[in-house]
DNA sequence: CGTGTCATGTAATCAGTTACATGATTCA
DNA sequence: TGAATCATGTAACTGATTACATGACACG
């Protein structure tokens, strides 16, 4: 039995499936929507994904022809498949490995002039502000509209995380800012 | 003149030897010990590195025979390395690309025991409790113990984003565990 | 005498992105 | 008519890690 690679987007695909069969592009774009604040999954990672499932039978495939082409290919996962998937959860978890230009550019800051780092902050500053409403909206507006799915808490855990991630980041930016505005002023005084 | 890879590690480097002259071996260790929360850097990764920027012109080497083998290679800064290094502060920052299987876990979490998420949660909540600590100490201590470096400034400002965000995940890992075990407790009364 | 640190390097491998190719359908 | 979306796929590339090879020196 051939094996399969290591890679935790199958897992996201794996975990797609089990709410119901559905075809490569499908996948796509549940992912870039639900997922994509954490996990993300090319094309061109995606589509080689699903042959190597298909392959190691952990999801079959059947050819939806409705007169368009290419016919929409539709995977179903297998019971290997959801036994594998739920396997996944009992392994240890992988930390976050979080790599930031932003902080290497403080970091060797003193070496540049700090307006520099000042536009960079404020445009993300900005970014992450209108992030973290868009989180409180939905922390809000989820509850009452999808208040049917099973899944829900899980989903508002999520959430939560998207929303203390930028609350952290904005908190932070603010007196990032206070103090690089400082050593600008008193690099040009007057 | 030929071309340097994309790699930002190079500015890393660049950083490092904006400081004054060293070895491959020697940044290496400055990264994993100052750095290494927010950026990584593998031998097999600096070594190729520094013979490109040598080969660019970035940086000059001479080596260092103190008897031992092999001979110390220590790489010293240019003006064109300098130049390239300050013009990289004005370039657009690549937002930090947040990976987290954790997240891709709990999203999909309802198609597992909430034990499993429980027991993730807990081992991260207690790494992030420990590093929050440490962060503290380094943010009373650092202003002491290195009062004199002219970029203390910047450097406490990444202290305080390494505080913020495990400050961030403690928070939101209570709520997050609260609500599993609410699960978990409704999944097997009594 | 063996383990750990100092010190440099290369080759293989890997996960993942980007670019490209193809072509039907839908809608302004 | 031409852009956007639906739909699948491959090849090339890239940034990075891992594993390996070599060898001296210091410390207990």
């Amino acid at each position: 039995m051939p094996l399969m690679k290591n890679s935790k987007t199958t897992y996201a695909l794996l975990g797609w499936l089990s709410t119901g069969p559905m075809s490569g592009y499908d996948l796509k774009r549940l992912t870039d929507r639900y997922i994509g604040q954490f996990w993300a999954g090319s094309f061109g990672q995606i589509y080689p994904l699903l042959h190597d499932m298909l392959d190691v039978g952990w999801v079959t495939m059947h050819e939806e022809r409705t007169g368009s082409n290419p016919a929409k290919k539709v995977y179903t996962i297998t019971e290997t498949g959801r036994r594998e998937f739920v396997a996944w959860f009992s392994t240890p978890v992988e930390p976050d490995v979080a790599r930031s230009e932003l902080l290497l550019r403080i970091f060797f800051g003193s070496f540049a002039p700090p307006e520099n780092l000042i536009e960079c902050l404020e445009g993300l500053l900005k970014d992450s502000r209108a992030k973290l409403a868009l989180y409180e909206s939905m922390r809000e507006e989820f509850p009452k509209q999808y208040a049917h799915l099973p899944n829900l808490p899980y989903i508002m855990i999520t959430l939560d995380r998207g929303f203390v991630v930028h609350q952290g980041f904005v908190e932070w930016a603010e007196r990032a800012l206070k103090t690089l505005k400082n050593i600008a002023s008193n690099d040009h005084p007057q």
